[in-house]
DNA sequence: ATGGCAGAAGCATTCTGA
């Protein structure tokens, strides 16, 4: 099974390029970030006509969330949706829509776009910080449900100084801070692990890179784009890979999309023993 | 320290992103 994740820029802009990437990699789970269009005006039928289903949670010009998929989604949360109870700093989280969460196969697929933050002496980055804070609460919620989680999206941040093309110059700053690193880290609590690091060791790659200043041609690049999944999904886990082709596309997504291959198919895998034996106990 | 490039809204220019 592929998913992937991809912050589009505009799914409306974007259309022709998405539908061109899906007739080539054939995905089974597309989930989109920044799709900047309300629900009503999601051009749904491109999708379908290819045998996909579209939940999309959007909002006019910023932010918009979608999974985009060719098997049947349960259980869709569209943002924190009361699940934190009525505090005050969880309504406020509910304009920007940034956050869908839908059963697949057995696995939970969150699909995050977390605010960029702007600078680390703003508000928006401790908007930032509260929001990651309240995700984290949110996985607390949802790993009652499920053990297999898949956290996938644009998180604006880089995990590690191996992330960033230069880290000399950002370090500290936004999106490479310990601040939001450690934000980011209370999310994961070591209960859920970044596919790609499992097969790339190294520094130089990067699935962001700023429209500006010519930086993809010098492939002065960030890795912000994320897929983790938890530990009881590694056995299953075949690949992680990102795909820069579509940001070589005339008028491009500024981020490429990411994708891991699971084999959920294979029942010779070391998840489903250690369940039958966690039963037997 | 600042702007650079792009999209949306909407028609000149501002807001936002990362």
């Amino acid at each position: 099974m592929l998913i992937a994740t991809w912050n589009v820029n505009s799914v409306r802009t974007r259309l022709s390029q998405i539908i061109n990437w899906i007739n080539q990699v054939n995905p089974d789970i597309l989930c989109l970030q920044e799709t900047k269009v309300i629900d009503n005006d999601f051009p749904i039928k491109p999708f379908e006509e290819l045998g996909y289903k579209v939940i999309a949670f959007g909002q006019k010009s910023y932010n918009g969330v979608a999974i985009i998929s060719k098997i049947e989604a349960e259980n869709v949360i569209k943002g924190f949706s009361g699940f934190l109870g009525d505090q005050n700093d969880v309504n406020k989280f509910e304009d920007q829509k940034r956050l869908i969460t839908a059963d697949i196969k057995g696995v939970k697929i969150i699909n995050v776009y977390v605010p960029n933050g702007s600078s680390l002496n703003s508000e928006k980055f401790d908007y930032k910080i509260n929001w990651l804070n309240c995700l984290s609460s949110f996985l607390d919620k949802q790993e009652k449900k499920s053990q297999l989680i898949c956290l996938l999206g644009d998180f604006n941040i880089a995990p590690s100084n191996k992330d960033i093309h230069n880290p000399q110059r950002y370090e500290g700053g936004i999106m490479a801070s310990e601040i939001e690193r450690n934000a980011l880290n209370n999310v994961l609590k070591g209960r859920l692990i970044d596919s790609f690091r499992i097969y790339e060791k190294n520094t130089g790659h990067w699935s962001w890179w700023d429209y500006r200043n010519n930086a993809y041609e010098l492939n002065k690049g960030w890795r912000i784009d994320h897929i983790y999944i938890s530990k009881a999904l590694t056995s299953k886990l075949k690949s992680c890979v990102i795909d820069s082709n579509p940001r070589e596309n005339l008028q491009p997504s500024d981020h490429a999309p990411v994708m891991i291959n699971l084999d959920l198919d294979n029942p010779n895998e070391d998840y489903f023993d250690e369940e039958e034996d966690f039963f037997e106990i």
